[in-house]
Parts: structure tokens; sequence; C-alpha cells
DNA sequence: AAGCACTTCAACCGCCCGCAG
DNA sequence: ACTGCGGGCGGTTGAAGTGCT
């Protein structure tokens, strides 16, 4: 047989923790520790909780040197950062971050950081979007060319990421295959039609990151990946870009690095 | 002042994995 | 070898707070 069941369900209480509640608690832990036994740490220390939710106020919000309130630049690179590399392990992130919990974190990113991410998304897709519409009145003798998704897809390299993985490499795009090429990870804006445009992860990038990614295809030779990795590529942009406040103005350094002096020496 | 919409975040839910029994 | 609990985790929910009309 195995263990009894942790608690009775039935009997123990739910919802808001009350101030008497949270001295029980601390008071508890701060004179015998957890006993590392969070199911029987209830019943000792005289609270009608499950342990699991005893678990998690403590963790979450009666361990010292909690740090409670706004996050700081520095805290919003790192989890953009980290983000784009292992996705939502909150648990992981909030590890590199002293004094948040995984919660705050994973809070802090479901109702701010992605609003912020898919907003500098949307303001770089229409900056992109305007800058081709205009490029093909002006020229009008390659207008036609153009507008084909390969030769409007611009190189993408990124530098100064840090570890796992290396991003620095540069992409190609073929143009006479209308296809793109890459020998390393990176980041393409592939320009496909159908609204399609925007910032993408290329096949190998993908997978790279998340390990394994459904592609839909967007034309030929451009993919287009899910949400989380769409995400996860604008906060590598955002994370790699050196400065916090480019949160709020994440299209222009979009722009710059898609249209930087290996993608101008490609285009020429 | 009232009603509604939106945001925030504490807490719960359900799953997975390791390990006690 | 097998069962099922305990700890840990990510996803989701819903009450409370806030802002707008």
């Amino acid at each position: 047989m195995g263990r009894a069941p942790c608690c009775d369900k039935a009997s123990v209480k739910k919802g808001p923790w009350s101030p008497e509640e949270d001295r029980k608690l601390k008071e508890y832990i701060d004179e015998n520790g957890t006993g590392g036994n969070w199911i029987a740490l209830p019943h000792k220390a005289g609270l009608k909780r499950c342990g699991k939710s005893c678990r998690l106020r403590w963790l979450n919000y009666l361990r010292p040197n909690l740090k409670h309130g706004d996050f700081s630049d520095d805290e919003d690179r790192i989890i953009c950062s980290l983000f784009a590399t292992i996705g939502s392990r909150w648990s992981i992130i909030a590890a590199q971050l002293p004094g948040r919990t995984d919660n705050d974190i994973k809070n802090y990113w479901n109702t701010k950081l992605k609003k912020k991410l898919v907003h500098g998304l949307e303001r770089y897709t229409a900056h992109s979007l305007s800058q081709r519409s205009s490029s093909t009145v002006s020229s009008s003798s390659s207008a036609a060319v153009a507008a084909s998704p390969a030769e409007a897809a611009p190189i993408v390299p990124l530098q100064h990421l840090s570890s796992p993985h290396d991003y620095s490499h540069l992409i190609y795009s073929d143009r006479e295959q209308q296809t793109l090429r890459t020998d390393a990870p990176c980041l393409v804006d592939s320009g496909g039609g159908g609204g399609g445009h925007g910032i993408y992860f290329d096949e190998t990038c993908a997978s790279a990151i998340s390990g394994s990614s459904v592609v839909h295809g967007l034309g030929t030779g451009n993919f287009v990946f899910g949400g989380l990795q769409l995400l996860q590529a604008q906060a590598l942009l955002l994370a790699t870009s050196g400065a916090a406040n480019q949160l709020d103005e994440p299209y222009s350094f979009a722009a710059s690095c898609c249209y930087g002096e290996e993608a101008a020496a490609a285009d020429g």
C-alpha cells in the first residue's frame, strides 16, 4: 500500500488567507521549519488548510526576503531573455531573480510583459508593412519582384546573445528559388503574404529554442510559428537590445535590426 | 453615484515525476 | 514490481481593485 491521503478535502478551508492564519503559519515555520513535510504541517500548526495551500502561501507570500512591487528594467530584460530561451519555465526564471516567486513572474508576464511584447509586435508589423508599401511604390520597375515573399525577407543577424544558443550566424535569402536558408538558428522577417509579415523564427531557430514546433507554411520558404514562439522571438529581440526602454518602442529596435548593414549588403 | 469593463494577483486545479511503502 | 502519495510546477480562475462613462 501507499501512503495515507494528504488531507480530508471536505474539511479543509479554501480561499483567501486571514491574518490569523498567516500568523500561525509564519510562527510555526519560524520555530520549527517546514520539516520537509508540508502535508503534516497544517495539523501541527493548528491550521485547517491543505498542506499544498500552506506551501503556496509560504513560498509566495510569507517567506522572508520576498520582493513585492514593480519589476526593474533589469528584471524585465532577464525575464524576456530567459523566456526567449526556455519558454514558460517560471520556476527556473524565478531562480535567477532573487526575491521573486514563480507565481509573481508568471502573473507579471501574463498581465504586463506579454501585452508589451504583443503591442510592440503589432507596431513593428505596421512599421514593416508601411516600409514595404512605400518601397514598392517608389520602385516601379522592381515592384513585381519586391512583392515576392523571399525577396521581401531581410537578413537578421542577432549578436550579443548569451548561452545556451548562438544566434549570431546570418541567414541567407535565395532569390532564385525564393527560399530562406540558414546555417544556424536566427530570426527572420518572413515578409510572407496574407498578413503574415512580422518577426518569426525560421525552422532551425524554433527547434533550437523550443525543442519542437508546429510549422505552418506561408508561401514558399516562409514559416510562421504559433503564438508562444512568436512571443519568444519578440522577447529575444527585446532582451538583446540592451535597453529596457525598448519595451516601449520595440519596433524601432526590431526595424533597425532587420534592416541593418547585413540586410543592405544582401539586398545589394 | 451607479453601473460596467478591464486589470491585477492570490489561490486553486490538475498533471508529472520521484520515491516511500 | 507495483501502487499511490508528496512535492513541485505551469495553467487557470475569480474576487477585489481600479478606471471609465
